[in-house]
DNA sequence: CGCCGGGTCGTACCGCGGTACTACGCGCCA
DNA sequence: TGGCGCGTAGTACCGCGGTACGACCCGGCG
């Protein structure tokens, strides 16, 4: 069952929401909110799987609602739905840390669709929408280089060797490296040395940039 | 009515891909292919709406192919399918024109909305890798005005200390610094310091990671 | 069986990084 | 004139990070 809080400042169209949501077998709606700051709120208190979140409202917008649930880092994912697709709404939504963005007038199985992908981790947008992400998208991102799979260094790493060098990359020390993967400091040290062998880097300040380089490390994961 | 182009090297994929879309009342396969150059003779030929284009392929791959068909301007949509979620594929793909990219163990109706969608004009990727997608879009496409502006933080910095920043962020140490900017190490120390304060990084790696997060710094550049 | 790769842990050493504090020259401005 | 922000520079101190060993256990494989 996924739990869903819908946020919305039309009372009217929090209902339809609800209506359809609670008549399907795998949703239920668990609350409602009519702002953003309601939002924020509400969400922290149910933690609900999934944000229904309307972008236009009166106080705090969806956009600012989303990037606060996205910092507190709850596990709910917010879904953005919005009745125009106003190009500036998509883009702020999606750095904003949005799991989705879905038009309202998106068919009832294409909601629960994104509904269900946002749940379990994945994302979604709307079709019509993603002609534009992805025009935008092959203009900005950079060529992969190495049109013949990832960057050997990456490849030679062992498995732990490469967790390691994603907690290298979230800024974290050896000191807590060690607790989170609950061995010793010592350990960490024996990995971290290979690792900046294998991938040629003087430091973990290399090893950092190597790991956004790479695509191991994101911003805005903690 | 929607036509179909179908490319797969394995003949029994392209078999049931054929008895799943001609059972829709709305699709028709008109053609297969078996390999990327018959895939970009057929598709001159027979015009179809969309190509279900196979990525792993003898010969000339379904990213090549793409390339090729996008290329010649003809009006033919291809939507990319492939067994394997690899973050290479996905690039390609987009990057060569296709409007689409699902999996194959996406379900019927999925794959009729994909190929509805990409018929119209519109786009679709699958839930699993659009999160990846979104992911880069945030991190590379530029920060539009209207945006939220820049980190508070980072606007504290001062000119000098912002250079400083940069530098960090390319992995160099306090003393590479100090003779790149002709100044003494324990100068750069100080800027360092401030730069961390102000910015509240612990240590130069997460201001590093800070750098990223910015865009102040980022891949490919020296 | 022995070998080997991978993961774990320890000791010892040294240098860079980060902090605290002080200090000076310069340009700007009240 | 004095104050202030900024860039510069120095000293002293300490701890983390990185390296160089050696060692053990385990599972897979010839």
């Amino acid at each position: 069952m996924t739990t869903v809080l819908v946020v919305d400042d039309q009372q009217l169209q929090r209902y339809g929401f609800r209506v359809l949501l609670d008549s399907m077998p795998e949703t239920e709606v668990v609350g409602e909110a009519a702002n953003g700051a309601e939002a924020v709120r509400r969400t922290a208190e149910l933690r609900p799987d999934v944000v229904l979140m309307d972008v236009r409202m009166p106080g705090m917008d969806g956009i600012e609602a989303t990037r606060r649930i996205v910092e507190a880092g709850g596990r709910s994912r917010v879904l953005v739905l919005t009745t125009f697709d106003v190009d500036e709404y998509v883009h702020a939504a999606l750095r904003a840390g949005a799991s989705g963005f879905l038009l309202k007038d998106a068919r009832p199985e294409e909601l629960l669709a994104g509904i269900r992908a946002v749940a379990g981790g994945d994302a979604v947008i709307a079709p019509a929408l993603t002609r534009r992400i992805l025009d935008e998208y092959a203009r900005h991102v950079p060529v992969r280089r190495g049109d013949a799979g990832e960057d050997p260094r990456l490849a030679s790493l062992t498995e732990r060797e490469r967790e390691i060098l994603v907690a290298i990359g979230k800024g974290w020390t050896n000191g807590e490296i060690a607790a989170r993967f609950v061995v010793s400091e010592s350990t960490v040290k024996t990995h971290v040395g290979r690792v900046l062998a294998k991938i040629g880097a003087r430091d973990r300040v290399q090893a950092v940039i190597f790991a956004y380089d790479q695509g191991l490390a994101r911003p805005g994961i903690s």
